[in-house]
DNA sequence: AACGCTCAATACTTTATGGATATGGTGATG
DNA sequence: CATCACCATATCCATAAAGTATTGAGCGTT
C-alpha cells in the first residue's frame, strides 16, 4: 500500500464520485478505478458499494476514511516537523561557561538574543572550568563553551577568539596605593609598584591561563609578587582582595562586584598588556542545526537574525 | 512521496547502514539510495551523513524516524480497525422492540447473545409499536425490529416469520371457569364456553393484528364477544383482568405474569387456532455489516456464532 | 418498452519509474 | 600506499501506473 491509494481513496470519498475524484486528481477514471480496487482488494473488503450515479461508502470505508485523513495529515506534520529540527528551529543545545566568563554581559547578551530567536529551543547551559569545558565540548556533551583563556586545545575543537578585555587591578578601599588619586573616572596605577604587594591569585588545576600573563610582566619589571593567597575563583578572589588579604587583578567587566569595599585601577606599564580574552569553544565537524545558528548568532549576530527569520524582510 | 519512502528510510535509520538496509528490505542498494535520495529532496533537507562505515542520522533526520515509523503503525492499525468495522465487529447497530414481543425470551435471548459475540459493537435497543418500528426499518433508521404481527409491507422490508406462540386464556383467580378443574398443568378451556364473558383487548391503532383471529374464531363459532374494555398495551390488559374487569388472551410467554391474581388456560376449539407470531423485520438491501451479522445470527443461530470466530475451531 | 444518459468497469497501449546490474569514487585501515 | 568497505552514479530493464477507447449496467424519460 501506498500514499497514492489514500490520497485517492479520500478524494473519492469526499467527491463520491469516481470520474469528478479523477479530475480534481488530475487523472482520468480508468487508473483511479483501478487503484481503489487495488486498495480493496488489499484491505481485503469493499469501500465503496457502485451505483449508476456515483459511489458510497461502506461501513468499511466510513471507518476507513478517518484514518486516511489523519494519515495523511501526519505525514504533512511530520516533515514540517522535521523541516523545523533541521533548520534549527526546534531540538535542543548544550552551552558551558565559565563562571568568570559568565560576568561579562556579551555571554548573557548573546544567550538571551540565541533564545528569543529561537524560542522553541531546549537550551541546557551548564558550568564548568575550562579544561572540563573543553573536554565536554570535544566529546560532544557540549555543542559550545564561553571562557577565558584555552587551557588545552584537542584537535577538532575550535577557539574562537572574541574578544580581549582589560584587566584592572583591585585593592581594599583605603589601599595605601589608592590614596594618592581620588579624581573622577577609574584611577590608573603603574604595575612596578605592586611590586612589594601581596598577591592573591585565582588558580585551579584546569585555569591556568589568565594570570600567566601577569606574572610574566612582572618578571619583565624585574619582580616577582608574593602569592598570599590562591582561590578557586574569581568572586572570591574579589572578597578576599576586599577582606585585605592583598591585591590582585581580573577583568573589567567585574567592575562593580564589591565597589564599596575595593578600588578597581587601570594598570600602566606592563608588558604584554594584561588582557582577558572570552574565547568560544565548538567543535569544528559540529553539525547540530541548533549549534550551528548559535555559532552564527554569536560570530555574526547579524547575519544570524537575518538568518532566523528570513521572511520577516520580504513581506 | 509514498509510504515506500517511508519503510526505506525507516530501514536504513535502524540498520544504520545502506547494504544492510537494502538486504533487508529485499532490494539491491542502488535503489535504495536513489529513493533516500528522493526522500532526502522532496523533504528539502538531507536525513543521512554519509560515511565510509555507514550512514548516521541527521537532526532532522532525528526528528523525522519517530514520526515515520508512527506513520507506519497507523497505516497498519487504520487497516486492522477498518477490517473490523467491515467484519461488523465494531460499530453500531440500531435494533426495536415492540413491549409485547420483548417478553419472549427469545428476544433476549437473541440480543445477549449478539452482545457478548460481538462486544465491540454499540448497541441501540428502542421501543415503540409495530407501525413505527416497520417504518423506521423503512427508512433506515433501525437494522432490525422484533415484532408480532406484521401491520404494514413497505416495499423493500422482510418480514422474517419466526415462530408462533400459543395464546393462553386468562381469567382472574377464582372466575367460574377455572374453578371446575384444578389438576397438576395449563387447565384448558373450550373457546366457545366464554362466549357470555365480558373480554379485554389491546388494541392500538398501529397494532391491531394479534386480536384479529381471536374475534374470527369467535365467529366461526356463532358468537361475538362483548368488549368490556380496551388497553394500550399487554401488560395493562393482564392488570385489568386481575382486576376482575373481563377475561383475554395473551401468548403464552405472558404467563408468571400476575400469577397469584390470574389463571392461564389453554384455548381448545378455535379455528384459526389462536397463536402469536413473532416476527423479524429488516430491509432487503441492508449492507451494513453489524445488521447482517445480527440477522444471520438471529436466524441461524449455529451459524451465526461460527461465521463470527471462525478460527476458534481451526486451532 | 425502448432509448438515451451517466458513470463505473474492462481491454489495451503508452509512459514513467522503481529496481537491477555494473562501475566509479572516497574515506578509513593496516 | 594498497586495500577494503560503502555509498553514489550511470545505464538498462521490468513493472505498474496512467492514458485511450470501449463496454456494460442501471435509471430516468418519452
Amino acid at each position: 500500500m501506498e500514499l497514492r491509494h489514500l490520497r485517492y481513496f479520500v478524494a473519492v470519498a469526499e467527491a463520491r464520485h469516481m470520474t469528478r475524484a479523477a479530475e480534481r486528481l488530475g487523472i482520468q477514471q480508468p487508473p483511479l478505478s483501478q487503484q481503489i480496487k487495488a486498495l480493496e482488494s488489499e484491505l481485503g473488503f469493499e469501500l465503496f458499494r457502485r451505483h449508476p450515479r456515483g459511489v458510497e461508502l461502506t461501513a468499511g470505508g466510513r471507518a476507513y476514511l478517518p484514518e486516511a485523513r489523519a494519515i495523511l495529515a501526519s505525514v504533512h506534520v511530520a516533515a514540517i516537523k522535521a523541516t523545523r529540527a533541521a533548520k534549527g528551529l526546534q531540538g535542543s543545545i548544550a552551552v558551558g561557561v565559565t563562571s568568570s566568563a559568565a560576568a561579562h554581559p556579551l555571554i548573557s547578551q548573546t544567550i538571551r538574543a540565541y533564545r528569543e530567536s529561537y524560542p522553541d529551543v531546549n537550551f541546557d547551559l551548564s558550568n564548568g572550568n575550562a579544561a572540563e569545558l573543553t573536554e565536554e565540548v570535544a566529546d560532544g556533551r557540549l555543542q559550545a563553551a564561553f571562557l577565558r583563556a584555552p587551557v588545552a586545545r584537542p584537535a577538532n575543537v575550535v577557539f574562537h577568539h572574541m574578544l580581549n578585555e582589560e584587566m584592572l587591578l583591585i585593592l581594599p578601599v583605603g589601599h595605601s596605593l589608592t590614596g594618592t588619586r581620588t579624581g573622577v573616572g577609574t584611577p590608573r596605577i603603574a604595575l612596578k609598584s605592586i611590586a612589594d604587594e601581596p598577591l592573591v591569585l585565582v588558580r585551579r588545576p584546569g585555569a591556568p591561563g589568565l594570570y600567566a600573563n601577569l606574572l610574566q610582566a612582572c618578571r619583565h619589571l624585574g619582580f616577582t609578587p608574593r602569592i598570599a593567597a590562591e582561590v578557586p575563583h574569581m568572586l572570591l578572589n574579589i572578597s578576599f582582595v576586599a577582606a585585605g588579604v592583598g591585591i590582585s587583578v581580573v577583568p573589567a567587566s567585574m567592575r562593580g562586584i564589591l565597589h564599596d569595599k575595593v578600588v578597581y585601577c587601570r594598570i600602566s606599564g606592563a608588558d604584554p598588556a594584561l588582557v582577558a580574552p572570552i574565547t568560544l569553544v565548538y567543535r569544528a565537524d559540529e553539525e547540530s542545526p541548533t549549534a550551528k545558528n548559535f555559532l552564527r548568532l554569536t560570530i555574526q549576530p547579524e547575519h544570524g537574525r537575518e538568518a532566523a527569520r528570513p521572511s520577516r524582510r520580504q513581506r
